[in-house]
DNA sequence: CTAAACTACGTACCATGGTACAGAGTCAAG
DNA sequence: CTTGACTCTGTACCATGGTACGTAGTTTAG
């Protein structure tokens, strides 16, 4: 059992951010008792799947359709989402790619060349 | 010689995107003639490199930073500026490659495992 | 010459993903 | 049994990168 700054720090995330996913329904806030609310291995496990969700690019608003359709069993719609999300990470994975190669061309042009005009403005263009 | 519209309509963005790039100082604004402004060529480039440099991960305030130093001819910085870029895109890519293959395998189980629990949700935490 | 389309300028608004803060209550150590 | 740390709740604010809108002036096609 944690209080939400435990959670927190175990979650390696700061409790405005939870409180955050509260609002926004991504994270549930346990029953009031009037007192300090409790929270668990659930708890810390839906953050952690947030964590991991965001970082395989999900937005928070998609993160929430899974989570949904976790909670319906929802498994088409699931792998669809998914899927989505591999075509989008593809395009982005090719052309981060691109950027790369021509931003190495560059610093190296900016290195060796000793030309005036510098290319890193240049051959962006 | 372009009006804002055609110029707009050459790089393919929105005038009211040049209009912000102008208020942020990203874009100059041509002088006012008491007419419509004129734009020309430098200004399309201008736009194109701004674009060029947002696909390669930079952030507008880097941008701004790119075109100063190509003001200024300064060329170690703006080198500088690029290889910390490279450095991020480096990390992004294998971010994204660590995703990819975890999303894939979560498809594919969640295609060919008949279990009940979905492991999309399951497996991400 | 006039109507439609476009421009100029200012200001307001939007989504995304948080971060900060005030005021009141709760909890734990000494 | 008090002091300091933490929590609860609501509300406000932040950066980023735009998008929309209203009012007035300008341009261009018919």
């Amino acid at each position: 059992m944690f209080t939400i700054g435990k959670l927190a720090a175990n979650a390696g995330v700061g409790v405005e951010t939870l409180r955050f996913y509260q609002r926004e329904g991504l994270l549930d806030t346990p029953k009031s008792t009037g007192k300090v609310r409790q929270y668990d291995e659930t708890h810390l496990r839906h953050i952690i799947f947030i964590k991991s969700a965001q970082a395989a690019g999900f937005t928070l608003k998609e993160i929430k359709l899974l989570l949904a359709m976790d909670a319906s069993q929802d498994h088409q719609k699931a792998r669809q989402l998914a899927l989505q999300r591999l075509t989008a990470i593809d395009a982005q994975l090719a052309q981060l790619q691109m950027a790369r190669v021509a931003l190495k061309t560059l610093v190296h042009n900016c290195e060796h060349n000793k030309d005036q005009p510098c290319p890193i403005i240049a051959s962006l263009s």
